[in-house]
DNA sequence: TCGTGTGAACGATTTCACAGCC
DNA sequence: GGCTGTGAAATCGTTCACACGA
């Protein structure tokens, strides 16, 4: 950059890439386990290795939200989590509203990614009388219905089969949720503004068969053949590749 | 491409972009949608609106296995509809072992997409005695320790906590495992050739919260606050974004 | 000397625009 | 006339390479 008053305890207004927004929670989870360790301060080199990405692409993440380094002795680990944390929102409350109690759902409204980070699992819904009332994770389902008055979730997680997700969606707008995220296998339409990322089991099971469906160009189906499996290419195993949500 | 005996039935030998591979599973279930409805062609135009693509982006992923459509008509949905099969290896069978019976383990044991285009879980494994010798999924689960001999799974599903995420790679990789699919928040390291891809929850949910904190530059922390909610951009709510596996 | 911050080169992907075929 | 297939342009993201500061 410039003109710019780096004092390094801004957040800039710049324009981040998505791409830089993704490996920022990554960045963010090596950093907590390196100041458990008792890490005081940390290089790019060296939080790119973790993460197995390229320094240079480290730094340029980092610089993208000011100057946080101290050349010739890298990024105060403490600070550069917290400047991170601060990006990513952690510090706010983010309640959830999860539709879809089938095993999905129930695996989600268990799962630890959705009670840390600021986010909390505020509501839990569905439509199948057998289900609504039952209780998840020590919190009762409600139908669906009863989100359209409710909370306001910030966040709107659809679990439910293909075919009902569109008509979910819809009734997550209406009641004022700004992001989606869509495990089910459709594409959803809402309107501009509101954030989608779809995560798509389906779709990442296929883009491995892909892959080794090329590696060995025909034949041995399956199982047998035992002998050395050929160090084949077309990824190599260090790069982290980030599976899109499977949408 | 210039000389090339474009007969259309061939599939070619061309490097194919990881961000088209990614977008063929999205294909094919509109075109099965489409088929079953009783279309017969199909434009690139429609696929792509109701991909939320652009349309050349359509016709460029196509023309990379060769020329399958009719100027002035269309693609033949069923015959396009095989050749992305073929080309994601659909027709192959794909045994799949997942490690880790936790919530999640036993949701994807359970899952639709798990036992489609060619996938079959053909190995429950964990290492809890609790949990060794259940039943998920009308399958036993078995210790990991059997997996080492056992069969030579295609790909490997890691859903285990983050701590043993590695463990459970190494021994997949003993086993012969050609692709892992890791739900662990870990970034892991593997022998070259292996294809890893990453589904990490808690990275999808605090890609939404970077967006959403960004939006409403400050404060309204949550629920309060009604009234309209402005049609923000920072993503439109039309293009939907390949959530990569939270990893 | 070491490691950040960053212009510039590079590479990948998307989009445009249109020639060519049905 | 409509729609595919595809060069070329535009855009986006990554990596290099090195000047600069601690």
């Amino acid at each position: 950059m410039t003109a710019r008053p780096t004092n390094g305890r801004e957040t800039h207004p710049r324009r981040i890439p998505e791409a830089t927004v993704v490996r920022l929670p990554l960045y963010q989870r090596i950093l907590a386990e390196m100041l458990c360790a008792g890490a005081t301060t940390v290089s790019s080199e060296e939080l790119a290795a973790r993460a197995r990405v390229n320094a240079a692409k480290v730094r340029k993440d980092f610089s993208l939200f000011g100057s946080f380094g101290t050349r010739g002795t890298g990024y105060d680990a403490a600070f550069l989590a917290a400047q991170i944390d601060r990006a990513l929102g952690s510090d706010r409350d983010w309640p959830i509203a999860i539709v879809g109690m089938g095993n999905l759902g129930r695996a989600l409204a268990n799962s630890d990614g959705f009670s840390s980070h600021g986010f909390r699992v505020a509501g839990l819904y569905d439509v199948d009388p057998a289900i609504v009332g039952t209780s998840v994770a020590g919190m009762a389902v409600r139908h669906l219905d009863e989100l359209d008055a409710g909370e306001r979730p910030a966040i709107g997680v659809i679990t439910v089969p293909g075919g009902a997700a569109q008509t979910v969606a819809d009734v997550l707008v209406s009641a004022g949720t700004a992001s989606i995220l869509n495990f089910a296998p459709r594409v959803l339409s809402v309107p501009a503004g509101i954030l989608v990322r779809y995560v798509d089991l389906s779709i990442e099971l296929q883009v491995m068969s892909f892959f080794m469906a090329r590696r060995e160009p025909d034949l041995p189906p399956v199982g047998v053949e035992p002998g050395l499996r050929p160090a084949t290419r077309l990824r190599r195993g260090d790069e982290p590749t980030r599976a899109t949500p499977t949408g």
